[in-house]
DNA sequence: GGTTCTGGCTAATGGGCGTAGCTTTGTGGC
DNA sequence: GCCACAAAGCTACGCCCATTAGCCAGAACC
């Protein structure tokens, strides 16, 4: 019986690819079974790699978030403002089109006090960086800047969900309607840089 | 042996209080198993009154999405213009806030081609049209309503979801920040409304 | 009072996760 | 070259869940 020689990145490379074949629901329907199917070896073999599901399944978030980072860093290097805004959130759309299933892995919330979730949580928490930075040329009052943060996410965020959930019709228009959204975020954004808008009209 | 008079609103109801009591992961959680025990019946008398557990959870979402779609009605209703996105808006995050579970439902889009999500395209259809009419008041050009209802679902939902999904630290400071979002909204809204406004700063 | 339909039941299948314990392969020391 | 041991497979098993099949009692209707 020769070996297969897994590792425990091989798996979870494995089980990346079971995610990203199975579309926007790959992450929801990953599951050992396929992992070790693909692999060519038993599923309970798998657990001389992993710990069990609910670890690989972290495992690969933990990836598909570093991804995503990676792809939102790289969009921006080199701009600044509007310019990069626009970049980071395009890059984003981009990614989450590209790769549903490891978009949706992103989407789980680290446990904020289990230890296993470590990691998880120092990803997001770059991940989050990532936008900090990118607002830095807005020159936003300290005190806005979470504020700001937190809209450029949800908008986005907001968007790219309902996309790949089907929420828009009319799939010709998206496009338009993502340029759009982001005319409106960069307002707002470059709304709170201006001092007196800090109590906009109620 | 005593009947226990299920029927399948009974059971749907029984469903959505399963989704109700497991949290934000209520409704990936819900399972046959726990209704019947609710129910106070074996797994499988469920059938007599269930298709299938896909079935169930399709029921569930429509009734979720009814649900929200009431929220949001009642919440506009005698209201206009950035008045009344605000008060959906909150509607909204209330109403996820208060059951997350149910708000997950909401969010499975349905097969623009399964014969069995006809309903549930049908109520989905009609939570939209809430925030097209919300938005007559702001007389935008017909040509930027679509733009404008996905700036909102988008920003809304993605707010909600990061809040849900513990994306956001500092919890004190979350009200602030949905405030600050929904003026972003509401002004890019109003921006759209100026015919000037078309082709915005690239 | 009997017939029929309905809403329960138990039994059984199949699939998935996870554990236990066996076997084989590769490797490192002698 | 040989032997011992760790690592990486495997099979067998238990548990939980969805789902199907077939049985049975009670309710409703004639």
């Amino acid at each position: 019986m020769p070996r297969a020689g897994l590792s425990h990145d091989a798996v979870v490379r494995l089980a990346v690819e079971v995610v990203d074949e199975g579309g926007a629901s790959g992450f929801a329907d990953l599951t050992l079974a396929k992992v070790a199917a693909k692999a060519g070896v038993a599923a309970p073999s798998l657990y001389k790699h992993v710990g069990s599901l609910a670890d690989l399944r972290r495992d690969v978030a933990v990836l598909a978030v570093r991804d995503l980072t990676a792809a939102g860093t790289a969009a921006t290097v080199g701009r600044a403002g509007a310019d990069a805004l626009r970049a980071l959130a395009e890059a984003w759309r981009r990614y989450a089109v590209e790769h549903p299933g490891r978009y949706a892995a992103t989407q789980i919330g680290p446990d904020p006090d289990d230890p296993a979730d470590a990691v998880a949580r120092e990803v997001a928490a770059e991940s989050v960086q990532v936008v900090v930075s990118m607002l830095r040329g807005f020159g936003l009052p300290d005190d806005r800047v979470i504020d700001a943060v937190r809209a450029v996410r949800s908008s986005v965020h907001g968007f790219v969900q309902l996309e790949l959930g089907g929420g828009f019709r009319m799939r010709e228009d998206v496009d338009r309607s993502f340029g759009v959204l982001l005319d409106m975020v960069v307002a707002g954004v470059a709304a709170l840089a201006e001092p007196a808008a800090a109590g906009s009209p109620r």
